[in-house]
DNA sequence: CTAAGTACCTGTCCGC
DNA sequence: TGCGGACAGGTACTTA
């Protein structure tokens, strides 16, 4: 569910209510949402601990315990973290429950149950290849124009697809690598390789201001997608084409479309978005 | 290596 | 109204 704004958003709550706080007691009530270590190893390294930061890096959740551990949580389709001060869950799907030592709750719900959670010590992120093998992310110092442009370069895979590539770039997910090709006036279907030095840095802009914009309206809420209070984003009111199909484009009021690329729902103007080359 | 297909799950929506 | 199939903010694994 949640992409890189929506994590942020939840990561930003986070770190603000739990940090300093230990964790007294977790209650796991689907095991198998644990991919490493094993359910009992998991609570071993976590409770008693005290969370020091909640960090992000693309998508994953991650927090850091002050005996060094991290916790790990990948929310993939329809995963949540809330807090919940009073120490109740609200949730139908809560699949885990962490009982901090004021009596407030975390819980992490999961309708599909497609989320992963883990708990690293110092020194081994590589086991997941996921996060140690992701590429730069939007807004960073590592994500310039110039790395656009070489990775695009080499790839023949259409310029949606290399979007939610998370090796090639960390943090995009389906919503926004729609949304930023629209504002790139760039078809989803052009072969990445296609791409002009000149069209590459539209993109890259695109990105950054459609991540920017994402994070400042608190995420984007179809369904699932809930912020660290429980709450909705409002970035699904400023959508250009996601879930637009049949609607008329705010720029020229050409019908958006609706194709798949990659196994993926795309979504896009025909006209603002040049044809396939 | 890249690419495509499948698997993991449950809920909702659309068409017949 | 009821049913079946397609589809959903994602990734990892297998096979070609």
């Amino acid at each position: 569910m949640p992409e890189m704004p929506e994590v942020e958003i939840i990561r930003r709550y986070l770190d603000q209510q739990l940090t300093g706080h230990r964790i007294m007691n977790l209650e796991i009530l689907l095991p198998r949402q644990i991919k490493w270590p094993t359910p009992e190893g998991y609570r071993a390294m976590a409770i008693g601990r005290a969370v020091e930061h909640v960090k992000r890096r693309g998508k994953y959740l991650l927090m850091e315990l002050d005996n060094g551990n991290e916790l790990v949580f990948h929310l993939r389709m329809t995963g949540r973290l809330v807090y919940e001060p009073e120490g109740q869950s609200h949730d139908s799907y809560a699949r885990l429950l962490f009982q901090l030592d004021d009596g407030s709750l975390l819980v992490y719900g999961d309708t599909r149950t497609l989320g992963a959670v883990y708990a690293l010590p110092p020194g081994e992120r590589w086991r997941l290849h996921g996060l140690s093998e992701m590429g730069p992310e939007p807004l960073s110092a590592d994500f310039t124009p110039d790395y656009l442009l070489e990775a695009v370069s080499k790839r023949r895979t259409p310029i949606k697809t290399l979007l939610l590539n998370q090796n090639v770039i960390g943090g995009i997910g389906n919503i926004y690598a729609d949304e930023s090709l629209f504002l790139a006036g760039i078809h989803p279907l052009r072969s990445a390789m296609s791409l002009s030095a000149t069209e590459c840095q539209r993109l890259f802009t695109a990105i950054n201001r459609v991540i920017a914009a994402g994070i400042e309206d608190g995420g984007t809420t179809f369904r699932d997608y809930q912020n660290g209070e429980g709450k909705q984003g409002h970035h699904q009111d400023h959508l250009m084409v996601y879930n637009r199909k049949g609607e008329l484009c705010r720029n020229c009021g050409t019908p958006i479309e609706k194709i798949t690329v990659g196994g993926r729902g795309t979504h896009f103007c025909p006209h603002c978005q040049e044809a396939v080359q």
